[in-house]
DNA sequence: ATTTCAACAGACCAACTAGTCGGTTTTATT
DNA sequence: AATAAAACCGACTAGTTGGTCTGTTGAAAT
């Protein structure tokens, strides 16, 4: 039994998701939740502070409860996290990442919308930085390996993986890709 | 002396590269080109048309400018490849990659837009490709080197780099991931 | 029973969207 | 000079956008 605030937040992020924010429209948004205009502005004061709600609830919990086994691994960090990349069963190839699409979506100019964007990426980055520290101090990881670029070259590789399999049906490129990637991190390896 | 239909392709591409599609407004378009609707359509049918012959008139040229001295390069392609991609101050950071925002946005349901890109990235991988191959005949690379799915980890890796740098204005995200890549393409040498 | 207020409904609005069309000007052809 | 055609103008339309505002409902508090 859901409200109607976590309904339209629900119907806020598939729209969002698959039109982006520019393509969605307010009166899909509705149609999408079930719930009437009235009641939309009631609990929010625009659509832009409807979609930021979004943003700020469901990104953040989206990702961790992605890398949740990065966290939790005690033996091998380097092979959980190749096998979560690796995993394209797990991954929508087709409508791309959802924070991925955020902030490459032209708003950026907006300030609200970088801050909360920047802080998710932050966050994002740092688990994966956790995960490498960790790692090392286990001694699975050779010495210089530089984890802080380490774990942005991960995200970028991962996000420009996704973004080139979106346009192809297959997942072709993103296999590529993360094959690729599974070389270059097992290089890591001590 | 630019023609009217060269203003207009013109300040589409600065419209949609800044803006996305979606956002992209005719009226600013226009405005921008300082060029009436009538004789607007009078050259496109419709503003999706213009942006069709925009993207296929532009991104091609835009990418074999940028990676042309790859193609010439005798002597040592890895080196000429990561020199460009290190070079910050010739990549445009703060709104991205053209190509990669036309990507990313969501108007992949539409076949006519989806087929021009695909053309588009299929070209730019096989500019790698050839590249790579040559630097392989030249006993350059290591011989179990995957070519295809090299080129396109490097295409992939670039544009989330990018992406990434989009948000901060710095372009610390960018310089990390490039250092990365470097070191993986050095890897490949023989 | 009466009051009160949050929760909603939906008609309405101004601004903007891409696109159309009848008319005018410019340019080239003969 | 006459004709024809391409180039161009800009008022207009139909539809959509996000947002507002008046009014109603229902449930809890007194």
């Amino acid at each position: 039994m859901s409200t109607v605030r976590e309904k339209l937040i629900e119907a806020t992020f598939e729209e969002v998701f698959t039109k982006g924010y520019n393509g969605a429209s307010l009166a899909n948004i509705l149609n999408r939740a079930e719930v009437k205009k009235g009641a939309m502005y009631h609990y929010f004061s625009s659509k832009k502070e409807m979609v930021l709600a979004m943003i700020k609830e469901q990104q953040q919990t989206r990702i961790e409860r992605k890398w949740k086994p990065l966290i939790d691994e005690k033996e091998d960090t380097i092979s959980v996290l190749t096998s979560i990349l690796l995993d394209t069963k797990s991954w929508d190839l087709t409508n791309g990442c959802a924070f991925g699409n955020l902030m490459q979506e032209s708003f950026d100019q907006d300030e609200d919308f970088a801050l909360v964007l920047e802080e998710i990426l932050q966050n994002w980055k740092n688990l994966f930085i956790d995960a490498l520290n960790k790692a090392l101090k286990n001694n699975q990881l050779k010495e210089n390996t530089n984890i802080q670029q380490c774990a942005t070259f991960i995200i970028a590789t991962l996000e420009g993986a996704i973004l080139l399999s979106k346009k192809s049906k297959d997942s072709q490129n993103y296999e590529d890709c993360m094959s690729q990637l599974t070389i270059f991190l097992n290089s890591l390896k001590k």
